[in-house]
DNA sequence: GCCGTTTTCGGCCCGACTGTTTTCAGTCG
């Protein structure tokens, strides 16, 4: 699958085309095509080999020739003369919050600064201020921008670092040199944001396997090259370490490299007690001096008298005291999800039908489905009135009617005004099966006063969910100040659920908070906030989080069948209306 | 750039917020 280098390739131009001040639809061309071939599900190149690409919504005759042009050569001669002409790291400053094209532009003239090293020195030296829209808190701010951006830098988010392994093991697998692949590291432990991706092999021939990665089109540097290890450097900025060990190591090494550090720290002192001494390729019993090469890794753990520890939660926080003790969480599963609560339409900023979300629900084996547009305050995603709300849920009804083997919910996702009001009145929530309430608005209020504004969404009886309950975007924004405590208590106290925004760059809650969550009595969904429909599978990435946040089933209402789903609902509601 | 025609070019989501100004530009969602 080539989409995903042409949607970034897309994606690039559109920013280089903003930094040098070209038309801006021109720019929001590109990026709308980006996106579309992003989400696309089928393989471009089929799409080319049956001209198809124009059906593409978005996709003109220019655009379709670039495309070719890239999977024909990997690149085009558009994007090379862009490259260029406009220094990579005005591009980069693009990441920087507070700091967008026409300030990067104004930077650049004047102080010809082209590096955010460049960016980061004139600010700390105040020879920003004073250029033209710029003053003292923009100069802070970008400094504050920059300090964000390096703590992220150098880390992909989960599901770029799934797309690229993917493409290496599927090369890998398909050679017969090779006897067993797979990921290890923090991808292996679904970490949220991914500093490298390891790659362990096992096969006789490590120098073939080497070759074989090195064909890979997207290695732009060879960092380190010996008999049994390959470093790799992307041209993505990604680090790929493939290691390949013999037949007989690949479970303890697959293992020993998926870590955590901690996790293995902990686990070979306890072997330290009981005589085995771990290393990345077998495992000796001291007394004997005996090699021992485990076929699994439950076999691993069934040495140290523990039952397996999944991936996820192997970060040394109690799984090892956990599994001694026989009480490691059962930890949900993908399979366990009965249906998505938030998605997006096209009645909103959705690319889909609710006929079409319905139809690819019922494909993934959904018993039911909640269409969660956007309220009427949320203009640019063309936000649902009272007056198209009720169509929608008309509309929801007939269809009801006519599909089997799915059932659609109404909802919204309505928003939580700065006022701290919902953009709804109760007597409109009151009509929908799911309402959302979440914050897209006043993200720089203080502490109190956001904190307030979602208290005041739970203590509401049609409020069933608190979406993406901390608002941050990796890589992008941090989250809102933010009392999570007292929003767990909250939740807690009025049966709100809490959501697991699976959005890659969203995972929010996170991990931990998700862990917390439970422990203080709160009950959590699991959605995908999606706004089309290859988005519905990204389900898995809310799932992880779960499993990392020692989650179970039973933690998470959406595994429930929809009677008992809509009992909860209806509990709060009954509790609400009584007071 | 795309799209849809009024077939050859004009329209392409919009409003709030912030910080810069002193009435507005840039950024964001």
């Amino acid at each position: 699958m080539k989409n995903y280098i042409v949607s970034i390739i897309f994606s690039d131009i559109a920013d280089m085309l903003e930094i040098k001040g070209e038309n801006f639809f021109k720019v929001r061309a590109y990026r709308k095509a980006a996106r579309a071939i992003a989400n696309l599900s089928e393989d471009i190149e089929s799409l080319i080999e049956t001209s198809s690409l124009a059906n593409i919504e978005g996709i003109g005759k220019a655009l379709e020739g670039k495309i070719r042009e890239i999977v024909t050569s990997g690149t085009c001669a558009y994007y090379e003369k862009l490259k260029k002409e406009i220094p990579r790291g005005l591009v980069e400053m693009l990441k920087i919050p507070g700091l967008g094209a026409k300030r990067i532009r104004t930077i650049y003239e004047a102080l010809g600064i082209t590096t955010i090293d460049e960016l980061e020195q004139a600010a700390k030296q105040r020879k920003l201020r004073g250029l033209p829209g710029i003053g003292v808190k923009t100069e802070q701010s970008i400094l504050k921008g920059i300090q964000m951006l390096k703590g992220k830098m150098g880390k992909m988010l989960l599901s770029t670092a799934f797309y690229v392994a993917d493409e290496i093991l599927e090369i890998l697998r398909s050679y017969s040199a090779v006897d067993k692949v797979d990921v290890a590291g923090s991808l292996r432990r679904k970490e949220e944001l991914i500093s490298d991706l390891d790659i362990i092999v096992s096969s006789k021939d490590p120098v073939e396997i080497a070759d074989v990665v090195l064909a890979y089109p997207r290695i732009a540097e060879v960092l380190k090259r010996d008999e049994n290890r390959l470093s790799v450097l992307l041209d993505l900025g990604i680090r790929v370490n493939v290691r390949v060990v013999e037949p007989r190591s690949f479970w303890i090494a697959l293992h020993y490299y998926t870590g955590s550090r901690e996790h293995n720290a902990k686990l070979f002192e306890i072997a330290q007690k009981k005589g085995l001494e771990f290393d990345e390729s077998c495992v000796v019993k001291k007394e004997s001096g005996e090699l021992f090469y485990p076929e699994s890794e439950e076999e691993i753990y069934g040495l140290l008298k523990m039952p397996f520890i999944i991936p996820e939660l192997r970060e040394n926080k109690g799984e090892i005291e956990a599994a001694l003790e026989d009480k490691l969480p059962n930890s949900i599963e993908v399979g366990d999800i009965r249906g998505d609560l938030h998605i997006h339409s096209n009645w909103s900023d959705g690319m889909n039908s609710i006929e079409e979300i319905a139809a690819k629900a019922r494909e993934m084996g959904y018993e039911y489905v909640a269409i969660t547009d956007h309220s009427k305050s949320l203009k640019v995603a063309r936000g649902l009135d009272e007056e198209r709300l009720f169509k929608q849920i008309e509309l929801i009804k007939k269809l009801n009617k006519e599909i089997q083997g799915i059932k659609i919910l109404t909802g919204i996702e309505v928003d939580i005004l700065t006022n701290d009001l919902l953009d709804f009145d109760d007597d409109v929530l009151k009509e929908l099966d799911v309402v959302i309430a979440s914050i897209h608005s006043g993200f720089g209020q203080d502490r109190e006063k956001i904190t307030q504004r979602i208290v005041k969404a739970m203590y509401n009886p049609y409020v069933n969910i608190i979406a993406h309950p901390t608002g941050r975007i990796l890589g992008k924004r941090e989250s809102y100040d933010v009392d999570i405590d007292v929003i767990l208590k909250t939740a807690a106290e009025t049966n709100t659920l809490l959501e697991i925004n699976s959005t890659p760059d969203r995972l929010d809650l996170n991990d931990n908070l998700a862990r917390k969550a439970k422990e203080m009595g709160v009950k959590l969904v699991i959605n995908t906030d999606t706004h089309e429909l290859e988005g519905l599978k990204d389900i898995k990435y809310g799932v992880w989080v779960a499993r990392r946040g020692w989650l179970e089933k039973e933690d998470v209402v959406n595994t429930r069948p929809l009677s008992q789903l809509l009992e909860i609902f209806n509990k709060k509601r009954m509790n609400g209306e009584k007071k």
